[in-house]
DNA sequence: GCTGCCTTACGACGCCGGTCGTAGACTCGG
DNA sequence: CCGAGTCTACGACCGGCGTCGTAAGGCAGC
C-alpha cells in the first residue's frame, strides 16, 4: 500500500528502521534497544510507536500482554521516498552546483562511499545506454 | 564566522537563497518576489526574514524608511552544511545501499544531473589521486 | 512639526515531532 | 477470582517553522 506518510526525523525513523531489522518487536524490546542507550523513557518510545502506527507505517498484533509491532511498508519504498525528499530539498532552490556539493558531502561523511557512488553512477549509466 | 544555525526548511531557505541571488533586498522586494507568487502575506515574509536574522544568517542596514538585508554567511558554507546534514540523515540508520539509493533519487528527480554527478565524482577522484 | 503611510516588532495559532507523566486497561500468577 | 505488575492510551509541554494580525514605530512630504 502507498498511503503512508513519510516518516519524519531521527527518532521515528530510527524506530522504524529497528523494526525493519528485527522484523517484529514489542515496545519493550524497542525501548531496550533504542530508548535505554539514549536515556529515553519507556513511554517516549511507546508514543513514537503510536504515531508510527497512526501514519500507517507499522501494524500490530496482540501477543499475550503486549503488542507485537511489524512494518507495514517495505524498507525500500520508504527509503526511496526519503532519498528523493532529501535530495529535492537539496536541489530545491539551489543552483546547479548541487552535484558538486553532493559529492563533497559524500566524501566528507564517508570517503569510502565515493567509490560506491562512482560504481553506482557507472552502473546506472550503463543501464540507460542499454535502454 | 561560523556561529549560525542551519537554516530550516522551505520558506526560510528560499528567502535566504533569494538574498544570495540578489545580494541585497528589502522585505518588500522579497515579498514581491517570493511571497506574492505563493499567496503569502507581507508579514509572513517579514517574520521569516526576522528569524533568519535571529539566527545570524543575514544582516541589515537602514536605507531610508526600510531595511536592506544581505547574507551574512557564504552560500557555499550553508549549502555544504545542508548537503552534509541531508546526507547524514540519509545514511544515518540506512544500510549501505545508500549509494544506489542516492543515484536512483538523483536520476528520478533530474536525469540531467546524473551526468553532472558523474563528472563531479570523476573530478573528485582525480583530485584525490593527485593528493 | 505634524500627519499619514509604510515598515517593523511581536505575539498568536496550528501542526509536527520529541519527550514525559499519569491514569486506566488488561494479563497473568497465585 | 483477585491483586500486582505491566502495557497502553492519551494528554501535556516545548521548540521549530509557516502563517497572520495588530499595534507601535519611523520616515518623509507638506
Amino acid at each position: 500500500m502507498n498511503n503512508f506518510r513519510l516518516p519524519a526525523d531521527d527518532l521515528e525513523y530510527t524506530v522504524l528502521a529497528a523494526l525493519w531489522d528485527l522484523g517484529t518487536a514489542s515496545v519493550r524490546e524497542l525501548h531496550e534497544r533504542l530508548g535505554v542507550p539514549h536515556g529515553l523513557v519507556y513511554t517516549t518510545i511507546a508514543k513514537v510507536v503510536d504515531r508510527l502506527r497512526e501514519k500507517g507505517l507499522i501494524q500490530r498484533q496482540r501477543r499475550g500482554a503486549a503488542f507485537q509491532y511489524r512494518p507495514r511498508v517495505a524498507r525500500e519504498t520508504v527509503e526511496r521516498a526519503r532519498a528523493r525528499s532529501a535530495l529535492r530539498r537539496l536541489l530545491g532552490t539551489t543552483p546547479r552546483s548541487a552535484a558538486a556539493a553532493l559529492v563533497e558531502a559524500v566524501e566528507d561523511l564517508d570517503p569510502a562511499l565515493l567509490a560506491e557512488l562512482e560504481q553506482a553512477v557507472a552502473a546506472r549509466r550503463r543501464a540507460r545506454h542499454g535502454t
